[in-house]
DNA sequence: TCTGGGGTCCTAGGACCC
DNA sequence: TCTGGGGTCCTAGGACCC
């Protein structure tokens, strides 16, 4: 809405089209009256609001917003843990950085973020938890604040879902038990939830009373990531061992072109599968060195894939991911190991292959970059252009 | 033409070692 | 007397978050 002021005050719905399998990501407000939410099927957020607007994300973008967001934020306070693209937590405890009233800094970075064009609602609160549901509380620019003392009895009457952590599973296991507000989780005997949920529980309990002793990371840069992977779902169920392995292919080259854009090389590859809604298969390899390089770990998903699926299983979804990428772990050579070691190294032709295999992905980069995704494609990319075409296509913003 | 994509963390079971 | 005990590492699957 910020970049179409034109949308405004319109029933709006971002996500992937109805048509090829995709979700709702956000609505409008006006939108939501239909009772179109996130991750409801587009197909069904359609028939409930026919004439809402559509567009797919636009990732790039809303990256750059979201650092402008966190610029203010670290500016304002030295303490900033960014936890996704639109949330973070920031320390104002009175004196600890500043003087000044909490209250007042949060006004003015409320301010500040409605500058820019956006809206942002904040939450008060003696730990992480309590601040949390208080940012939900009041939408789309609320400040809502729980004063010291008055944790327990703000959380106490919630669900038990509102709270972080808790999800469809474990939210079903509790009612299953009676538990169905936080008040009743935070009475929980917690020896007793460790039995049931492991580590988790005593914990749950302990958040749910507004006593979790909370502290604010320092991840304004977060880390290195732990690993990059992408995954498609394709609008029909692949079932040709040709398509299926183009599709592998595909998606493994998505994924090499970002870890060289992030100058990451990992040394293990998963490759994943989803025959149905809730069949889903996965399988990693070790890697014999890090690379970049979807021909080097793109070969060993297609190993793999020939020991978790069969022909004519129908896959709906296929995805390929790189991680570690602290170096490579040492590895126990047996004589045989040292000896195909030997071989590859001493091995003019395989070092070369290698080389120009590599220097084929980073020039296939490079023109992407310089004349458009479509520049350039590998021939199971276009033979297969029906089925490879992006349910959810990023846009320019990811490749320039 | 029912249900995305990119991540992190935890758990359970089996292989393996001494 | 047909099978101990303590530990680590690897793998697959699942819960969860936005």
């Amino acid at each position: 809405m910020l970049d179409h002021p034109e949308w405004r005050g319109k029933p709006l719905i971002v996500g992937g089209s109805a048509d090829k399998r995709g979700v709702v990501s956000t609505a409008s407000y006006e939108a939501r009256k239909y009772g179109v939410h996130s991750a409801m099927p587009s197909y069904q957020a359609r028939r409930l609001c026919p004439n809402a607007i559509w567009t797919h994300g636009h990732y790039g973008r809303y990256r750059e917003v979201s650092d402008q967001v966190m610029g203010i934020l670290v500016d304002e306070t030295p303490l900033v843990e960014q936890v996704s693209i639109d949330e973070a937590f920031f320390d104002v405890t009175p004196g600890r950085y500043s003087r000044e009233n909490p209250v007042d800094i949060c006004r003015r970075i409320q301010q500040r973020v409605s500058d820019l064009g956006v809206t942002c609602s904040i939450g008060i609160g003696t730990n992480k938890t309590v601040a949390k549901i208080a940012s939900e509380r009041d939408k789309p620019r609320g400040l809502t604040v729980v004063l010291p003392g008055t944790e327990a009895a703000f959380l106490a009457p919630l669900p038990v879902r509102d709270m972080s952590g808790i999800g469809g599973a474990t939210g079903k296991k509790l009612e299953e038990l009676g538990i169905h507000t936080l008040g009743e989780l935070a009475a929980q005997d917690p020896a007793e939830m460790e039995r049931l949920f492991g580590v988790a529980g005593p914990r749950m309990v302990v958040r749910a009373g507004g006593r979790e002793a909370s502290s604010v990371a320092n991840r304004y840069d977060e880390g290195e990531p732990k690993s990059v992977s992408n995954e498609r779902t394709f609008s029909r169920d692949l079932t040709t061992r040709e398509e299926v392995r183009a599709a592998v292919r595909h998606v493994a080259a998505l994924t090499g072109t970002r870890l060289r854009k992030k100058g990451l090389r990992g040394s293990e590859v998963t490759l994943k599968l989803k025959f149905d809604f809730n069949h889903t298969r996965t399988a990693q390899r070790p890697l014999d060195e890090p690379t970049d390089d979807e021909h080097v770990f793109g070969k060993v998903a297609l190993d793999l894939l020939d020991e978790v699926w069969q022909e004519g299983t129908p896959v709906r979804l296929v995805g390929v991911g790189v991680s570690e990428f602290h170096g490579a772990k040492p590895r126990q050579l047996s004589l045989f190991d040292e000896a195909d070691y030997e071989r590859d190294t001493s091995g003019r032709e395989e070092a070369h292959t290698k080389r120009d295999l590599r220097n084929l992905s980073v020039t296939t980069d490079l023109l992407r970059q310089r004349f458009g995704n479509g520049a350039v494609a590998y021939g199971h990319d276009l033979r297969f252009q029906e089925e490879m075409s992006d349910t959810h296509p990023r846009d320019r913003h990811d490749y320039t």
